[in-house]
RNA sequence: GUGGAUGUAGCUCAGUCGGUUAGAGCGCCGGAUUGUGGUUCCGGAAGUCAUGGGUUCAAAUCCCAUCAUCCACCCCA
């Protein structure tokens, strides 16, 4: 068989690159004017620190999504499906409850999930992820979303809209469940196939379904919104006042349910239309109570995770623009066989401070200023018999056509001088 | 995991009814041009027709399987 990428993966050519860094670089910059610091973390953990972050119903479990595998040592090793159960152990290890609170922290990287593959959804992807730790009150979740807002919006995104909603604590979870079975179970059979093994496992995630069947079953139940406890609802209500007054526009979504179990009270999502059917660009809540469940101290936090993949498909639909890869400040064309290695020469020396690129054999003007044109570069210089009598090199404007006589030694003068204009 | 579509040069795609040596545009390389580019002209390289099997005198073309991609479900980022 022929050599090819692994289903669900894909190479990042050259001509993409700038897309990337685009992406990360502007994200990076709104963190840092935030006071969230980057931090990376292994790409493969102890299976356990996700299997515990996770949860045991969620479907990274469930669905045996993860890729996993026994090392050499007899260990179970998992490639992360997420950052979050990485980043808390990282957190929890380098005893970072003793940092003034809130530790703010972002990443970005490959993510591996062995899910059926679709544009949009790969089974490397990469993710920009960002937890708030120590906070329990409403003004660090909206600081969370503000954050993740503000990070795409930078990226060129726009018409994005937050969807907003609330999970409750554990006990609002529940008694929730409770009410789904008990309302639920005499229509069992009309749910959809998922939706029965939901309704015993994890009833909440029904209002997932997108099922017809399964919606007109839902259509006369109230959400999870409706079931909150006071101080559930009060922190909801906090939250979506602070995105309010930072004219963030929220949709509130009644019926939200996220993937991962550790999710407590605040969850939201980003959407932008028009990229498909996955649509969700972001995703991301609460989860008190996680920390100490994987053996830190009885912290809470907030996170959030964006998918750059999707973010870049947005983007392309967006057409936003993003500058093109530059060109070299200096081409260089040998026109003579002699004349080869002394370009060669002249480009290290002056890469010191430039770029510069060169043909790397005997040209004629003709070709060689075409070499230049193709290379991007606004001035080519001409190295033949007569510049080598002079040191010097024939330096021609590539956009006005202008050409003069340059010595060796004065070109550094003149690049800086040329690339200031 | 389910349903559907697709797979021919690096890229985008033609390829008739199954019939000789599989084509085009773009790109790439060389030349026209041993001192001046973008245009133009000429030439060249490049194909396991996704892979494997089958039907046939003969398969890119028909059949089966596998792999991959895309769309939807599902799920999510």
């Amino acid at each position: 068989m022929k050599l090819q990428a692994v289903k669900g993966t894909r190479d990042i050519l050259p001509n993409r690159q700038a897309f990337w860094h685009h992406v990360i670089g502007r994200v990076g910059s709104v963190m840092a004017r935030s006071g969230v610091r980057e931090i990376d973390v292994p790409i493969f953990e102890h299976t356990e620190v996700f299997t515990r972050s996770a949860g045991a119903s969620s479907d990274l479990v469930v669905q045996k999504e993860m890729y996993t595998f026994t090392d050499r040592g007899g260990r179970s090793i998992t490639l992360r499906p997420e950052f979050t159960g990485g980043v808390l152990r990282a957190f929890i290890e380098h005893g970072m409850v003793n940092w003034p609170t809130p530790v703010k922290l972002w990443s970005h990287g490959p993510i591996f999930r062995g899910e059926q593959v679709q544009r949009g959804r790969y089974r490397q992807f990469h993710q920009v992820n960002c937890e708030l730790v120590g906070l329990p009150g409403p003004l660090i979740d909206a600081e969370a979303i503000s954050l993740l807002y503000d990070a795409l919006r930078a990226c060129g995104l726009k018409d994005l809209v937050v969807r907003l909603g609330s999970v409750g604590d554990p006990e609002d979870r529940a008694r929730h469940n409770h009410y789904l079975r008990a309302a639920l179970n005499p229509h069992r059979e009309a749910l959809s196939e998922a939706s029965k093994t939901r309704l015993v496992l994890n009833p909440l995630r029904l209002w997932d379904s997108k099922d017809p069947g399964d919606q007109e079953l839902l259509k006369d139940l109230t959400p999870p919104l409706e079931h909150l406890s006071n101080e559930a609802r009060d922190h909801f209500e906090g939250v979506k006042s602070y995105l309010d007054d930072w004219e963030i526009p929220v949709e509130v979504d009644p019926a939200i349910v996220r993937a991962l179990d550790y999710y407590r009270r605040t969850a939201f999502e980003i959407h932008h239309s028009a990229i498909g059917a996955q649509s969700a660009l972001a995703g991301g809540g609460r989860y008190d109570g996680l920390i100490g469940h994987l053996g830190g101290p009885d912290l809470p936090g907030v996170g959030w995770a964006f998918g750059v993949d999707r973010v870049l498909d947005a983007l392309t639909v967006d057409e936003v623009g993003i500058p093109k890869e530059s060109g070299p400040d200096l081409f260089l064309i040998p026109l003579d066989e002699e004349a080869v290695g002394e370009v060669a020469r002249l480009a290290r020396h002056l890469r010191a401070a430039f770029r510069v690129e060169h043909s790397y054999r005997r040209r004629n003007p003709g070709r060689g200023l075409r070499d230049a044109e193709r290379s991007g570069a606004p001035l080519a210089g001409l190295r033949g018999a007569a510049e080598r009598e002079t040191h010097s090199l024939t330096v021609k404007d590539l956009v006005s056509g202008e050409q003069r006589d340059i010595l060796e030694d004065n070109l550094p003068a003149f690049l800086r001088k040329a690339g200031r204009a």
